[in-house]
DNA sequence: CCTGACCGATACCTCCAGGGCATCGGTCCC
DNA sequence: GGGACCGATGCCCTGGAGGTATCGGTCAGG
C-alpha cells in the first residue's frame, strides 16, 4: 500500500463524502473513487458502503481508518525526524523539541528547563506550545521529541511515559463570585452555574462544539475570560501560581487527580531525550 | 513520502550497495539511484555518503532507516489488520492470533488457552509459533494481535506489556555430563565447555553467525541436540516440564531472571485482546 | 408523478513519472 | 596501465494517476 492510497482513504473515511474528500485532497472525484475501489479490490475487503445518497464505514473500514492514521503519523514522523537530524548535523547542532499545552505546567516546566540546562551534556530545548490534546499528535508525527501531558485528559497510548506530579484540581472563578466564599466545592456545584458557562475548546478538526461558553485556545486566554466574569474552569492546583488579581481558586474535592507525565515516542534513540527525562524524574 | 521511497531507502541502507539493493527490489540500479537522490533533495538532507567504491549512512540516514522501518511496519500492520477484520466479518467470525516462540512457555500457554476458552465471550485463538525474537515484529506488522515474550531477551519497545511470570534460569545438559553432578553452576562455568559449544540462532535476516555450535530454529530441535550431546543451553526454569530422558537441568545462579510478559500493540482496540490479557494476568 | 439536485461510478483521454537500457566517470587492484 | 567494479547520467518508453464528460440511481419538492 502506498501512503497516497492511505491519505485518500482517510480523507473519504473522515468526510464520508467522495466529493468533499476529493476537494480536500486537491484532486477530482473520479480518480478518488477509482483509487478507493482499487484499494478495496487489492485488500479483498469492502471498506465503505456507498449508496448514491450516503457513504458509511464498514467494520474493516473502521479498522483501516485507525491503522492508516497511525501509519501516516509514522511516515510523517520519519520525514520530520530525518529533517531535524540533518539540521542538527548541518548547523545549530542538536536540539530537543518539547511540546506542552500553552499556559499549563508553567512552574514545573521552568524548573525542568533550569535543571536540564545545568546538566552536563545539555542541549538547547525548543519549547513548542500547543493547544490542549495536541502534544500526543506532535510526538507521534515527529514534530516534537518529548512532551508534558496530563492524565487522564491527554491520550498516552503508544507513548512511553514517566509520572512527574499528581495534584488535585481547583475551580478558577472571578473574584467576588458567590462560589468563592466556599472553602471547597463539588463538580456538581459547577454544572449549570447560570452566569458562567464552561469554555469550549477546539475539536481536533479545528471547529468548536456548540454551546453557550466562550471559545478559547489556551490557558492565558481562558484565565482572562474568567477574570472578565465570562466563564469558569477546573484546572490543576498548580494554576494558583499564575492567578492574577480578580481570580480566585477553590478546591474541587471530587475532581479526578491530574498526573503530569513526561512522554516520548517509544523507539526514541535520542540521548538528549533520555537525559531530559532523567532530569525530569529527579525533580 | 511514499512507502515505495521508504522501501527503496531501507533496501539501500541495509545493503549499503545500490546494485544489490536494486536486485533485491526487483528493479534496475539507475532508477534506484534516482529515487534516492530525489528523496534526498526533497528532504533537504544527505542520507548516504557515496564514493564509487562504498556507500555509508550519514546521521540523518541512520535516523531515517530507523523511522522508515517503523513506518513500513505500521503500513504493513494496517494492511494485515484490515484483511483480518474483513475476514472476521465475512466468515469464521473474529479470532485472535497469539505469537509465541516455538517450544517456549508451553505450560503457561496451555493454562492461558484453557482459562481463556472458559471465559464468557471467548473467541478462537490461533497460535502462531515463530522463531525467537520474531514476536515483536509479528505484532508490529499486524500479523499477530498478542504475543508472549521474554524479557530481557525480546525487544518490547513500542509495545504495551503485562508481566506474567518471573523465573530463574537453568542450564540444560546431556545426562551424564560432568557438570550435571553440580548442584548449581555460574555462567562462567558454561563458556568454553569444550565439547558443548553454544547453539547458533538465526539472525533477523535468516543467516547464521559463524561459530562451532549447531544451527537451531526452535527449542524442540535444540533439546534434541542437547540430548545428543552436541550443545548446551541456558533456559528459564519452566523448561524442566519438557525435559525428556537424557536431559538434566542445573540452576545457573548468576543468570539474569527471565520475565515472561504478554504484549500487544499499544493502540489495539480489540475486545478479545483485552480479555485475553486480563485472563493472563489473573493466572 | 415528474423534475431537478445530488452523488458515486464509468468511459475516455492526457501526460508525466517511474522504470529499463546504454554509457559515462571515478576508484581500486592486479 | 588495463580491467573490474560501482554509482551517476542521458535517453527512451510505458503504465497509471488524474482530468473532463457523462451516466445511473436516489431523494425531495411541487
Amino acid at each position: 500500500m502506498e501512503t497516497r492510497e492511505l491519505r485518500y482513504f482517510v480523507a473519504v473515511a473522515e468526510e464520508l463524502h467522495f466529493g468533499r474528500a476529493a476537494t480536500r485532497l486537491g484532486i477530482a472525484q473520479p480518480p478518488l473513487s477509482r483509487a478507493i475501489s482499487q484499494l478495496e479490490r487489492r485488500l479483498g475487503a469492502v471498506l465503505l458502503e456507498r449508496t448514491s445518497r450516503s457513504v458509511r464505514l464498514t467494520g474493516a473500514g473502521a479498522v483501516l481508518l485507525h491503522e492508516a492514521r497511525a501509519a501516516l503519523d509514522a511516515v510523517e514522523a520519519a520525514e520530520h525526524r530525518t529533517r531535524r537530524a540533518a539540521a542538527a548535523t548541518a548547523g545549530g547542532g542538536p536540539a530537543v523539541v518539547l511540546a506542552t499545552k500553552a499556559g499549563a505546567s508553567g512552574e514545573l516546566l521552568a524548573k525542568l528547563l533550569d535543571a536540564f540546562a545545568a546538566e552536563p551534556g545539555a542541549v538547547p530545548v525548543d519549547v513548542l506550545l500547543c493547544g490542549p490534546g495536541q502534544q500526543g499528535r506532535l510526538l507521534r508525527s515527529g514534530r516534537a521529541d518529548v512532551a508534558l501531558l496530563h492524565r487522564p485528559f491527554d491520550d498516552t497510548t503508544g507513548l512511553d511515559t514517566e509520572e512527574l506530579l499528581t495534584e488535585g484540581q481547583v475551580v478558577v472563578l472571578p473574584a467576588g463570585h458567590e462560589l468563592t466564599l466556599r472553602a471547597s466545592v463539588h463538580l456538581a456545584d459547577l454544572t449549570d452555574v447560570p452566569d458562567l458557562p464552561p469554555p469550549r475548546w477546539p475539536l481536533p478538526d479545528g471547529t468548536y462544539p456548540p454551546g453557550p461558553g466562550p471559545e478559547v485556545l489556551d490557558h492565558t486566554q481562558l484565565l482572562q475570560l474568567v477574570s472578565l466574569g465570562r466563564t469558569l474552569v477546573v484546572l490543576p492546583e498548580s494554576v494558583r501560581a499564575q492567578l492574577r488579581e480578580g481570580l480566585v481558586a477553590v478546591p474541587v474535592v471530587d475532581a479526578p487527580a491530574v498526573t503530569t507525565v513526561i512522554a516520548w515516542p517509544p523507539h526514541s534513540r535520542s540521548r538528549a531525550v533520555a537525559d531530559l527525562v532523567r532530569t525530569a524524574v529527579r525533580l
